[in-house]
DNA sequence: GGACCGCATTGATACAGGTCAACACGCACT
DNA sequence: AGTGCGTGTTGACCTGTATCAATGCGGTCC
């Protein structure tokens, strides 16, 4: 069982062990080992600045980073999340559309842009594993989009709860709960403000409300408990199963 | 030049278009062409609901068409445009997440799913395209997120004409404007409402305020003229350069 | 022509969430 | 223990947008 090998040689690496190890040829397995190079920055690095340049396409291995965009006067939009297995960069582009933050010491794999464009072009697998990442991503833009646009302040809290608790529960290839769990939250309240395009205060507000109400439970240092994840669910307004849809 | 004379042949469908003819080899061009098949449908038309089996991927080759969810309650919000080049349906899913409604009448290229998940993995070039397509939905996906996020109510509907301007100067590979600009809108105030996150009558209201300051003209029927393209631009609140970033 | 209908506009009022301001808590440093 | 600082909470008030309601306006059908 070659791949095997290989999957658990290379584990840190998302692109390589999902995208390479399972399906690709040893040559492009090698050109790849050559190409890629990890590195470890503090929390609150800015690993990439909206207008600047981009030199490398990198993948998270371990941490979490907000991506955003700040608008002429100061106000800011955080518009994805990126955590194990996420990327930062695209083939073909030079310059970051986006400001990317580390929340927590981040490690990641990192390209040099033109080597992982050959890459892509060269390797089938590694534009399908590229391509599901991105349809992936754009679901969860979309998501994002109907939070932004059409809930309410105790809706939005409520509904990046519930998609934290998901995307651990991913992270983590456990189970997502179905009745207790007790996380803690990458994000400060004002990371989350910016994230549900609320105030600081606001969203400070809709955790109290949301605790008042025995939804969750605030033991203190960002952390959270939620007694009954299934009943947050129906907090957020959407009429999903909470199933997969795959 | 076999290329070109593929490139006229097939000019109607993107897909064929532009991931395959330039690049692939004959074999996969003649299974796409077996695979493929047009279908028009008259304006407001239900392309495909959230929750319900999606038997084809399909990719426009004329008309439009929003992209939207529903929560419980009625509330709605539209997540994308769809117009030519956009597809619907992505591999590996075999359930609609989005609701998708014709908004003029919509030409179709669509293949049988199956086929289609095929035809990605073995033709590194439609892969490729679809990457490519797919990186661009998601850019799009989080300017809206932006928009939706942080932008009042007047911001939002300067930011909709200005991307509806670019969009259509796209689609006819036109430059985009620097000062004059007339187009028609091919939304309902009602649907640039669930665009942006607004009320009907907020919308209307924008539109107006716009136009008594001179920044557009409303001539009647969805038609919008804008007499200073770049003036519009500043009223977005983004630090954009306005050019295209690759 | 008149009645209707879908869409858009405008006005009056209500309220969710923003703004401004004070205060509380934990933690590092001295 | 005391000070300072970053982060979070709470309160009082304000404003932008939603809501409710009326009116206008261009079609099309009889």
């Amino acid at each position: 069982m070659v791949a095997q090998t290989r999957t658990s040689a290379c584990s840190e690496c998302p692109i390589r062990h999902r995208a390479v190890c399972a399906e690709c040829g040893t040559d492009d397995l090698a050109v790849l080992e050559m190409a890629k190079s990890y590195k470890t920055y503090p929390a609150g690095t800015r690993l990439a600045s909206e207008g600047q340049p981009l030199m490398h396409f990198s993948s998270f291995v371990a941490g979490a980073a907000t991506m955003s965009r700040m608008l002429e006067d100061g106000r800011r939009q955080t518009v994805g999340l990126l955590m194990a297995s996420d990327f930062i960069g695209r083939p073909g582009r030079a310059v970051s559309a986006y400001d990317v933050e580390a929340l927590s010491e981040v490690t990641l794999c990192r390209f040099e842009r033109r080597t992982f464009e050959t890459l892509v072009k060269r390797t089938p697998a590694i534009a399908a594993r590229m391509l599901t990442m991105t349809l992936d991503e754009l679901d969860a833009a979309r998501e994002l989009a109907v939070i932004l646009g059409r809930m309410t302040a105790r809706e939005k809290v409520a509904a990046f709860l519930v998609s934290m608790v998901r995307r651990l529960a991913l992270i983590d290839g456990a189970e997502v709960p179905t009745d207790e769990v007790t996380f803690k939250l990458p994000l400060s309240r004002d990371q989350i403000a910016d994230h549900l395009g609320l105030t600081i205060e606001t969203t400070s507000r809709q955790f109290t409300a949301l605790r008042k109400e025995g939804l969750i439970d605030l033991p203190g240092g960002r952390s959270v408990r939620i007694p009954d994840f299934q009943r947050l669910t129906l907090e957020t307004g959407e009429d999903d199963d909470g199933g997969p849809l795959d």
